[in-house]
DNA sequence: CGTGAACTTGATATGCCTCAATACGAGTGG
DNA sequence: CCACTCGTATTGAGGCATATCAAGTTCACG
């Protein structure tokens, strides 16, 4: 899977196909770590493809405080715009360096109508993306601390390996105490208990600040709430990289300070 | 805006239009309040459009603790598919008498193809629901009881009346405070509570257990933090409507009991 | 008139936040 | 090489918001 010879869907779709290469390229953008893309309300007409990187969407309470929406990573996209207007919904900050692709919306809907394997892809991403956010919704409501944390490890670990949960294994997580608060709703300090508790109870380890090893995967999917192998597939769109493979090589996502 | 002479859009689109009027016909579903249409995991290969009525999708954890992850009013949709699966992410409860349309995932990927005002329209209500969802996740993370019922109130308003939010006018809501609380991600107890201070600050009234009327709209939006008339363009879709008028006669919200 | 579910209100418990102080590590400049 | 500094992580103490438990009331419905 990590070999796949060459990018399908689009690229050798039927029509439209050069324009895709054209249009990608010409909208092909990097940004380094902490860069701010863009702020809530800002104008945006784009639909966003990650290509290698790690990005955050979030929003913003008047004193402040903030909330991680959604992480989207390498073969992911991002719809910032809200319904009616141009504004964008939410902030927009790499959380690595980052290749991407914002595609006006035009040009989008284009690719869309003439490619039927793109829409299929698309409404399996979306499917993802919307699973993901239900898991994370119904944490945010109803879930410990614990438990919060321990899906957001798992959900990362899942969504950033195609080695899916394993033990002893090292997944680095490109977020800090206080960016992974603001992703499960948790202050930073409780975000800090948390994890040390979980390493004391062997659970996992970690290493360099945050790269995550899992030592019991089985107590870990307990808290977590999760079955690690169903998890996997309802969060983690399988067509997605199909989605704009095109877009460039494949990097491996690359860890960097804040 | 009500007096929409005829449905645009589906019906009147140039192919596949007859199409659809036979396969909304041949799909379309009623069910009375309270029904529980699915469970979470149950198979699912459709899509659903809410023609009239209220939908609830919620998730649980193992104790049975529940959040509601979106509710879907007339001329909503909702997709309650995961990824890989055709497993349901959520569970489905109708919260008033509903008339809906569950259609298969390969129809509704064929409408998509033949429509390209339905791609757009469906481009707009997915930035709606992401929008609102978004709005729920910063408050269920960082809100305060006050902030999230505030909210929700003013949420619900917003999406079930064309009037938008104005004072002295009484909405329906046809939850319960249990039901509240699941969607706010607090106990019902505390709905309780929280509801019965912003009565006596005479910030609402409710009549009827759920009938919500606005007193002091400056201070609900200060509350709920929110810009009544942005809120609005943000989190509802302007095309949604138009996505399937074709799907019956506009029936009027109706509240139920539980 | 009885029953059950929702609502209300009070009392208590607790999980997480906030404030505060310290430790650590990386980068910088002397 | 060391001192400095700044951001992040860690740990402790205390407070507050919300959950939980419990009891009583109202209301819809049979």
């Amino acid at each position: 899977m990590s070999a796949k010879p060459l990018p399908r869907n689009i690229l050798n779709g039927p029509p439209g196909s050069a324009v895709l290469s054209e249009l990608v390229d010409a909208h092909r953008r990097e940004r380094p770590a902490g860069t701010i893309e863009k702020l809530e309300g800002d104008t945006c007409s784009e639909v966003y493809f990650v290509v290698s990187g790690w990005l955050a969407a979030s929003k913003s309470l008047a004193d402040g405080q903030r909330q991680v929406v959604d992480i989207v990573l390498n073969g992911g996209m991002l719809d910032p715009g809200s319904a009616g207007s141009d504004k964008s919904a939410v902030e927009i900050e790499f959380l690595t360096r980052t290749v991407f692709v914002p595609l006006p919306r035009e040009n989008w809907l284009r690719l869309l109508s003439v490619d039927p394997g793109l829409r299929r892809a698309l409404l399996g991403e979306r499917r993802a993306i919307m699973a993901r956010m239900f898991e994370r919704m119904l944490r945010l409501g109803k879930g410990s601390a614990e438990n919060r944390i321990a899906y957001a490890l798992c959900e990362l670990c899942l969504r950033s390996s195609d080695a899916g949960l394993r033990e002893r294994r090292a997944y680095p997580i490109p977020l800090n105490q206080p960016l992974l608060g603001d992703f499960c709703g948790l202050s930073s300090v409780h975000v800090c208990r948390t994890l040390r508790r979980l390493e004391i109870d062997g659970i996992v380890e970690r290493t360099n600040r945050m790269d995550i090893v899992i030592h019991k995967l089985d107590a870990l999917a307990e808290i977590a709430q999760i079955d690690p192998e169903a998890l996997r597939g309802q969060i983690v769109s399988a067509a997605a990289p199909e989605l704009f493979t095109a877009c460039g090589s494949r990097e491996p996502p690359r860890r960097a300070a804040s």
